[in-house]
DNA sequence: GGGTGTGAAGCCGTTCACAGCA
DNA sequence: TGCTGTGAACGGCTTCACACCC
């Protein structure tokens, strides 16, 4: 911890340490740098370069160690303790999130949904309780849940967000179409479908002739 | 279209564009580099750059046409002619998906959907037929969509990945926790939900004491 | 020989800084 | 005066290249 991580580092790592975990006990307990870069698609340069921060070395007849990997990615991105996450907005968009992340990393559990409409308060989603609003603060405290996944409507994402900051919550995993002003210290990580989808027709029709990298 | 626009750059754009959209007709039919900037935090640096690839000129005294932005990143984003996509893998993911694009970017139509289990083959989604993967070449054809949005598990995306490709798909929305192999004309955008929430949680335990820019 | 670990170089996107202009 | 348009500088991430090691 003592060096600082980029962004786009620990994307990689958390993808690693993923296709690492499905390997283990399927193929060798060890891998070179070249066959993880493959797996992932990066050259191997960048695959020994992210493994360097993780403190892990490897042996140029073997490789490295899988579960070593596994272990000293997990020592970076995960927290001491399982981190509590809530949800707010669990619309279709929520609600099929909320079945996604379920069970899914065993450090990461959806504690809580909040939403505003009354027929899904107190209803019960994947083992989750629904909350209204009015209970967000509360709860949060309550669960010391620092993170958030914002499924909510565009024309309140920033009401609703600056609420989840009040609360206590640093991060937020954001899939409402508007950018959200809030303080330096809270992290926000944005998923932008629209946005998405329309990159993935520019490109497809750019690269429709010519070859792409 | 004569210079090359980085990926980057048509994020932007595109989230430039929806911005502008819901200001028309609100605020001055005009707005400045950092007014823009403001709203997408970048700074107004940026976005003059990124206007730049558009052609389009602002005026020193009144800045860009609102209007004129919308038009100009259009051309750039938008293709001639209405975009036809499909959707492969209608779980709870998958359909809250469709209904997230159903009529959102007026350019962008989900004409299809695929699944594999028998149960959700022939029914309507927003709209669109769910077909069977036996369809899936030929209704791509017909429907000459070339991007498609994979929302199938991670055991077999790879496996329909090229399906898509054999058919003429030329860029793929990934939403499977997988890294696709394909071949290098074929531009694949991920949206990896566990990792981005990895994220969140890891930045926000940074920045809870410090500041983070 | 083939792989690791890493300083150095390269590349690309962002920001600076300023001339030009209304 | 204040903003635009843009060459030049900057910075961070990626790749190269090579010493070291099994």
């Amino acid at each position: 911890m003592t060096t600082t991580i980029s962004k786009r580092t620990l994307e990689r790592l958390s993808l690693y340490r993923r296709l690492l975990s499905d390997r283990l006990g399927k193929e060798s307990p060890f891998i070179f740098s070249h066959q993880l870069a493959k797996l992932v698609q990066v050259t191997s340069s960048q695959v020994r370069r992210d493994i360097m921060v993780t403190g892990c070395f490897g042996n140029p007849t073997r490789g490295y160690r899988v579960e070593d990997l596994i272990e000293a990615i997990g020592k970076i991105v995960d927290a001491e303790e399982p981190q509590n996450v809530v949800l707010v907005g669990i619309g279709k968009l929520g609600s099929a999130l909320m079945n996604h992340f379920h069970g899914r990393r065993p450090n990461l559990r959806i504690k809580a949904a909040f939403d505003s409409s009354p027929e899904r308060i107190n209803r019960i989603y994947q083992g989750v309780r629904c909350y209204g609003m009015q209970d967000l603060a509360q709860v949060i405290r309550d669960e010391s849940a620092y993170a958030a996944i914002l499924t909510v409507p565009g024309d309140v994402a920033q009401q609703v967000a600056n609420q989840l900051v009040m609360a206590g919550i640093r991060g937020i995993l954001n899939f409402a179409p508007v950018p959200l002003h809030l303080p330096g210290n809270v992290y926000v990580e944005v998923i932008d479908l629209t946005t998405s989808l329309e990159k993935v027709t520019f490109f497809a029709r750019q690269s429709a002739g010519a070859q792409v990298s």
